[in-house]
DNA sequence: GGGATTTGACCATG
DNA sequence: CATGGTCAAATCCC
């Protein structure tokens, strides 16, 4: 889908904005001899951020060679014309309501999906604001099975003005309170996220409830360092629903501070909120070493970056890559697509100027 | 009054 | 059938 390319389009481009946004505070660094833990931190935030770029362009690619995990198939049944829906609705209560629901139910098993775990600060936890540059409602809760805390559903806000099918889902960690599991599900098609719009973040919010109110959008362009900073020191994306069992998808980043873009507050990182040991031994998954399995992958894509590389070349203007965040997505959150989103429903927006040849064919 | 949240019911899926 | 995800009426809040 069109929308979802746009995303990757645009979380490929800021991703390596951002390693370079981080390289230049890294260089600024070594230069005032900060200390060793800071560096580190950007340095691993570099990494992270072109692992991500990388993984982007990986499953992006048409990687004409062939790769096992092209899990086309992961989303069962989801058909390559997403627009088919003649078939006749299962239940016969109201034929428009049906049909609607199919079109939701399609649109929503092809939407890709990504896993943040977050770590709240202590203030951020106080006031249940987590700000992650959008502006989410909230349409349900539920108690899951073997959790001690309910998951909570959220849809943009924008979802019917915008037609923006982009959800997130906030799970709190059972063993640390403090660490919520964030599920986001489908992009951003919606403009609120990448501008104004943005009401001050009113301090007062729900208790228990992270506040839908995530606005911060003023300046997103203009903060992007700041945002660097606020966001990701580390961020486990954990791609779901993989069917390559070799390619078991778990991709550790450096922990995530949760307390997100509170503008006023860049003191980096939180004190005594981040951990980054402590987030990653309370996710990580035992079974596997993301790096090791990953880099093989990542390596197969490497001329692939050497195109990419040229098209930044021909694309270099700053601005020019700013515009294409801006124009659709997220700058802070930075999400994997979910390695079950079905690339041969990616439709190439011509606007971007992906032309470099055999990068996509 | 309008938008956001809550919550029980409904639906899809395995 | 159990569970997770979504809907939508009721309620809350500004």
């Amino acid at each position: 889908m069109e929308h979802g390319w746009n995303w990757k389009q645009g979380t490929l481009v800021s991703e390596l904005i951002q390693g370079m946004e981080l390289a230049k505070q890294l260089r600024l660094q070594l230069d005032s001899a900060s200390s060793a833990e800071s560096t580190d931190l950007l340095v691993q935030k570099i990494l992270s951020s072109y692992e991500k770029a990388l993984l982007i362009l990986k499953f992006n690619g048409p990687v004409p060679i062939a790769q096992p995990q092209q899990n086309v198939g992961a989303t069962s049944g989801v058909p390559e014309s997403p627009l088919s829906i003649n078939g006749s609705p299962r239940s016969d209560d109201l034929d428009k309501d049906s049909q609607d629901t199919r079109e939701v139910s399609k649109k929503r098993k092809m939407l890709p999906r990504w896993t943040d775990q977050v770590r709240v600060t202590s203030e951020s936890l106080l006031e249940g604001t987590h700000d992650d540059g959008f502006s989410w409602r909230k349409y349900g809760q539920k108690d899951i099975l073997g959790a001690k805390y309910p998951r909570s559903y959220y849809r943009c806000t924008y979802r019917h003005t915008q037609d923006c099918w982009a959800t997130k889902q906030v799970q709190r960690s059972d063993e640390d309170p403090t660490i919520f599991e964030l599920t986001y599900r489908g992009a951003h098609t919606c403009a609120h996220g990448n501008q104004g719009v943005p009401p001050p973040a009113s301090p007062k919010k729900s208790q228990e409830h992270k506040s839908t109110n995530f606005n911060n959008n003023n300046n997103r362009q203009l903060q992007s360092q700041d945002i660097l900073f606020s966001l990701r020191n580390g961020l486990r994306v954990n791609t779901e629903g993989l069917d390559n069992k070799e390619m078991a998808p778990s991709f550790s980043f450096p922990s995530t501070s949760f307390g997100l873009l509170k503008s006023e507050n860049h003191s980096f990182p939180p004190s005594g909120v981040l951990d980054n040991s402590n987030i990653l031994n309370s996710f990580s998954p035992p079974f596997m070493s993301p790096a090791a399995s990953e880099l093989n992958h990542f390596s197969a894509s490497q001329s692939q970056m050497n195109n990419f590389g040229e098209m930044l070349n021909t694309h270099n203007s700053e601005s020019d890559l700013k515009g294409l965040i801006s124009a659709n997505t997220s700058a802070t959150n930075s999400p994997i697509m979910d390695l079950d989103f079905p690339l041969d429903q990616v439709e190439l927006d011509l606007s971007f100027q992906f032309d470099t040849p055999g990068f996509f064919s």
